[in-house]
DNA sequence: TAATCCAACTTGACATGACAGGTTGGCGAA
DNA sequence: TTCGCCAACCTGTCATGTCAAGTTGGATTA
């Protein structure tokens, strides 16, 4: 009656059966799945399993419930969606595994008035700043700048010019019990810099599209700040979600 | 033993005491909050009850829990977040609600390229156009322009240069049995045109942040395109969101 | 024929009980 | 003093059963 600790969980198994029978056709759609008392009998679990399968595919927007209905499937969101909503998440983990990217520089200068603010720093203070270029096939598409304040990083392997061998937040939190815990996600257009559009390949002035992300500890402290450029008229963000 | 349906369901009161305690620091961040079973006797309901409550909890990104320890507040996460995520979201409901804005037209004419290409329609076809302008204290903020293919407003009150009074949603659902299902969202950078640089009043080629918004059925069909412009020196998009 | 009523389904909300497996702190042995 | 073991907690998962409330379609009635 217990569990079967080795095959995977039981509603992790529901969950999967139903997901791929809506991504191959079999529930088309606009399709009743079966009801909930079907689906005990056909997987042999019991109905709160089943119904902690349809709250998951529920909150991935694949089904919608109606009482005294059913459940039904709803059209495709084109994937992805869900997970990586937050572009920002993203460039977080991205200061963490700069496998494809070109290191431009990593050491400590001046920090501009923007990203002081941002830190929680006084005005004209330094800070540790890793920047780098990320590119495809037809040339550079990013310019990260990640910036650090400068006694979350001193005595720790950050400084170096080298790769990190285990990722940022890891590192912070062995060494100074720091943990991120929420992020804030600004995204604002504006003309590249002089800089920006020589790394960036764009004509001086040129429309970029800028995030800024920082990462916060519980007790609202700004721990770090990562700061996207990427050229506006070549890309695009794009995301997709479920409407409700 | 069953449901005193009347003041409002089980989990929700377990719900809100907890959220309320977190919110007026009864619970500080990093606290461990009671356990489950110190909830259940509190509260005098079962633990699948407050288990409910920990987890739409967790889903807030209010709390973390961690297997054989407890679970523990987080620090706070400058509300909105969840619900809000999505510009394109609002941008959709505006097109509904569109109180606050000034109409600048509303009728048929040909629709360019890129409408064209993401609400699938014939190069150089004609589409309904409703467009209006944002401001607030300080000026124009938003010119917001909203796509339809002709088929989907014909016949209907869309295109009548009034305000509409029930929701456009509810209306193409009336009409034509068609309903939003997903969206897609794209941000992008670019150069205001002339047009929308005299609207904005803002210098002609200065940056502009451009949110470029389908709405779709459960079919992948394209029902709806907003497409919002705003000065990207004047107002970034703002989000805030946990980490997990 | 048309309106009404009801039985059969369906989802949602809870209670109770049980076991698995991670975490922690204290106690006793080396 | 230090190491290792173990009991006490804690969360996660799952089974079984109950009641409430919305929906639907067919039978009954006017």
């Amino acid at each position: 009656m217990a569990a079967p600790r080795e095959d995977g969980l039981k509603y992790e198994r529901v969950l999967n059966a139903l997901r791929s029978r809506i991504a191959d056709g079999t529930y088309p759609p606009g399709m009743m799945l079966p009801s909930q008392s079907r689906l005990v009998a056909e997987f042999d679990v019991s109905r709160p399993t089943v119904i902690e399968a349809l709250r998951l595919l529920r909150q991935e927007g694949l089904i919608e419930s109606q009482t005294g209905r059913g459940s039904f499937v709803r059209g495709k969101v084109p994937t992805l969606s869900l997970e990586r909503a937050y572009p920002g998440q993203r460039l977080l983990d991205l200061a963490e595994s700069e496998s494809l990217a070109e290191l431009l520089q990593a050491g400590i200068i001046v920090a501009p008035t923007r990203v002081t603010t941002l830190l929680e720093l006084p005005a004209g203070s330094k800070a540790f700043l890793r920047q780098y270029v990320l590119s495809d096939e037809d040339g550079p598409v990013e310019l990260v700048s990640a910036w650090f304040p400068i006694d979350l990083v001193t005595g720790t392997k950050l400084t170096s010019p080298e790769p990190m061998d285990e990722g940022i937040r890891r590192h912070l939190y062995g060494r100074k019990r720091l943990r991120l815990d929420y992020a804030v996600e600004r995204t604002l257009a504006r003309s590249a810099t002089a800089d920006e559009a020589q790394v960036l390949k764009v004509p001086a002035g040129a429309p970029v599209l800028n995030l800024v992300v920082t990462g916060h500890d519980a007790d609202g402290r700004a721990l770090q700040l990562v700061d996207a450029v990427l050229p506006g008229d070549r890309h695009e963000l794009r995301d997709a979600y479920p409407l409700t």
